[in-house]
DNA sequence: ACGCGGGCTATTGTCTACAGCAGTCAGTAG
DNA sequence: CTACTGACTGCTGTAGACAATAGCCCGCGT
């Protein structure tokens, strides 16, 4: 396999080894959505397949059933015979993808509670243990990554699959949100956060749904919904609504 | 449903003039979509691709797309060098997925009550009127469809697309739970199954949360879950309890 | 008789090539 | 100078062929 130019993505990847070699389709994937929410793609942008298939070194059928897998967890759109485009987001988009997740959670975190001692719990365990690395070593990027395995194993508490795959879907595209406010967040003190998701795994140990559910709710986001309504359209209502009960919440 | 030898399905669909066709993806989806749902592939049922290509005919690579587009929809699961199955259901399963629906119902209505005059109205209203018309004619296959379509206009009713393409995938996964016994069914009086869901919309109508939610949970699912643990294995225990829940609130 | 290895077949994974639509830009007429 | 029409370019949609792997069956050896 000799792309030597462009083999970067994949062919890195597959240079790591793999027991068993994931097919392209899925490598593809993977490299695509670290594109997206990375920044390298912004929210609008046109994917052009033969453009990737150069970058990949991969053919267009496998770049193409990746553009479907990608479509369906709602990170591109595809517009029929016209192309694939980011998914472009509007405040409306920002408030459908962030109520869903604390409904998600909260229904999780319902369903699970109490929970008695399992492997469950160690995995988030070692989420806030890779949290705490990250934050003592100064690692934003992986920080926030730790931070999604967090809430991600926090909602596989529930035992429910179902819930836990469509929030991860629901948590790439929260990523894809950010990816457009690459800004600021320096000012936030990662150790004081690493302190909060403790607490709330402290919380979550001790069955105490209503002051999880308390502590959720004051959990964040307020940093990164500073001033989004400037930076977007789509101004629905519910949208707004929405926004100023979060902001309001917040305060007291 | 018969595939008779060729080009049936797709071949059908684009012989039937589409403004702008869809692409062989889409027709592949949605007739892969039919049979499953429809029981022409039951859960664990291998699905050869090759096989459906010359079923549909058309050729691997749309089929391939499809089949990516199913896979995220839970519909099929594709097993690496192996190939792909219809997704075999457990009752844990089916806890999962009604757990959700109601879920969703729920979540869906809590955001758009109350509801003012609106065309997502309509789309309920006629919904309603199609179920009333088929129950009159006694046509409970199509009574079926626009009972989903009812249920889907209800959780449009939010404004909230991302929940609404959530609610429809799990609709296509209740369908294929329901794809598993096609028994009985007929002792269900669809009169007053219209009846039940006129009654539904009423209360949505007045904006009465409470009430609406109290409709939706003696809303239905137990003649379809009447003695479902014995075609099922996977008896989590949690899946039991909800089913025993279930059962119980039933009589109540 | 039973376990094991080698070849075979069926099926998936991937690539190259062709057909058809969409948007664009130049050229021309009014 | 503006509006319309035509070809052109680039892209997507689709097909068919090639490569590689997994499961299976048969034959062989113990």
């Amino acid at each position: 396999m000799e792309h030597t130019a462009g083999s970067s993505v994949v062919g890195a990847a597959s240079a790591h080894a793999f027991q068993q070699p994931p097919s392209l389709v899925d490598m593809a994937a993977e490299a695509l959505r670290r594109m997206i929410i990375g920044g390298d793609l912004m929210p609008g942008d046109r994917v052009v397949e033969n453009q990737l298939t150069k970058e990949f070194g991969i053919s267009r059928p496998p770049l193409r059933e990746a553009l479907r897998v990608l479509e369906r967890e709602g990170l591109v759109r595809q517009l029929p015979r016209k192309g694939t485009i980011v998914t472009p987001l509007t405040l409306h988009d920002v408030y459908e993808i962030f109520t869903l997740r604390w409904e998600y959670e909260l229904l999780a975190l319902r369903l699970a509670l109490p929970v008695g001692p399992s492997p469950r719990l160690d995995r988030v365990h070692a989420a806030v243990a890779a949290m705490q690395a990250a934050a003592d070593a100064g690692d934003e990027p992986e920080y926030g990554r730790h931070s999604f395995e967090f809430h991600l194993s926090l909602v596989a508490l529930s035992g429910h699959h179902r819930l836990e795959e469509a929030y991860r879907s629901l948590q790439l595209q929260m990523q894809l949100c950010m990816a457009m406010n690459r800004r600021a967040r320096v000012d936030e003190d990662l150790q004081q956060d690493v302190g909060r998701h403790r607490r709330l795994l402290e919380l979550v140990e001790a069955g105490d749904r209503a002051a999880v559910e308390h502590e959720l709710a004051r959990h964040g986001d307020r940093t990164f919904l500073e001033g989004i309504e400037q930076r977007l359209a789509g101004h629905t209502e519910v949208a707004l609504a929405w926004l100023a009960q979060v902001r309001g919440t917040v305060e007291g």
